[in-house]
DNA sequence: TCCTCAGTTTAGAATGGTTATCGTTTAATG
DNA sequence: CATTAAACGATAACCATTCTAAACTGAGGA
């Protein structure tokens, strides 16, 4: 994502308005490693701004999703997480606490042959690790083998 | 996912009830390849069992996940789809209308190293692929770069 | 075959994240 | 300032999924 003025500038080109609302989104989301949901950015948010409504945050962020400056990322806890970071990185996400560490590696052979794209226009390809962090490691609780996840194929 | 028949020993050797209304959602998805939503597969169950309630195939559905004999897909459009085949294999989805294909290419290079993982126990990975079909590349309507996804970096 | 009971089903209510509605307010332009 | 399209806030609506509680039933044993 661009730095706060820098959306701001870049919205005013496009004939959006910049309110301190969103001023101040810009400013949480900003270097953010957190991937926080959208709960989480009206919590910070309401610091600043404490009338802010969660309808504004939401329109918010997905104007920036949909601008390509920010990553929508579903880390399986059923609620969509926001990443500034645009740069070329997959997620390692913990299946029991859901905990989100980024990581970087080399995806630069998986490509699809014409056959295999069947047509199709590719236009992106996600990467998400699926593991246990070392906190949830130490609790007995987990079940195992369950992964009731998003296509998730087994470690090898 | 196992046969039919073999789902039903498999439950009844777990100690769970061989139900008409289970051994119907079995046979529903017994080599579906078509990915269906729980909501889908409720609508062919009710074909045949039609008092059938939806909270039924809900709880079919995550017991065969919880078991491993179901993968559960996150396409993108915010219910979740279903996937008897458990071969190793990766989906490509459409990002205007969701149909999916599957694919097969190999990712066997895609591996954490110890400090990439950072103490995780990594259990899975997920590779999705992007893009448009070829129907959807005919409309005109698709605004472009707009790629409102799931974590979905650039296609190189 | 019949009993028994843990496990299952059902309808409908509840939940939780997200989006839509609509009347009011406001940023940006001139 | 005056204008106006855009944005805001409050809250209702939406939708996939899960929960609840009462009624039902599959499967092993008497």
């Amino acid at each position: 994502m661009l730095t706060t003025e820098e959306m701001c500038r870049k919205f005013r080109a496009l004939g959006l308005k910049v309110t301190p609302q969103r001023r101040f989104i810009f400013q949480v989301l900003e270097g953010n490693p957190h991937h926080p949901s959208a709960e989480a950015v009206y919590a910070e948010v309401r610091a600043f701004i404490p009338e802010i409504s969660l309808a504004t945050v939401y329109n918010t962020l997905r104007e920036l999703v949909d601008l390509g400056e920010l990553r929508e990322l579903n880390l399986g806890d059923g609620k969509s997480h926001y990443d500034p970071d645009l740069s070329n990185h997959q997620h390692l996400v913990c299946v029991r606490c859901h905990a989100v560490a980024d990581v970087t590696c080399d995806i630069g052979g998986l490509t699809l042959t014409p056959e295999q794209s069947r047509g199709y226009r590719l236009l992106g390809t996600d990467v998400t690790f699926y593991g246990l962090c070392p906190a949830c490691q130490q609790q007995a609780d987990w079940p195992g083998q369950a992964l009731h996840l998003w296509g998730v194929s087994p470690a090898a």
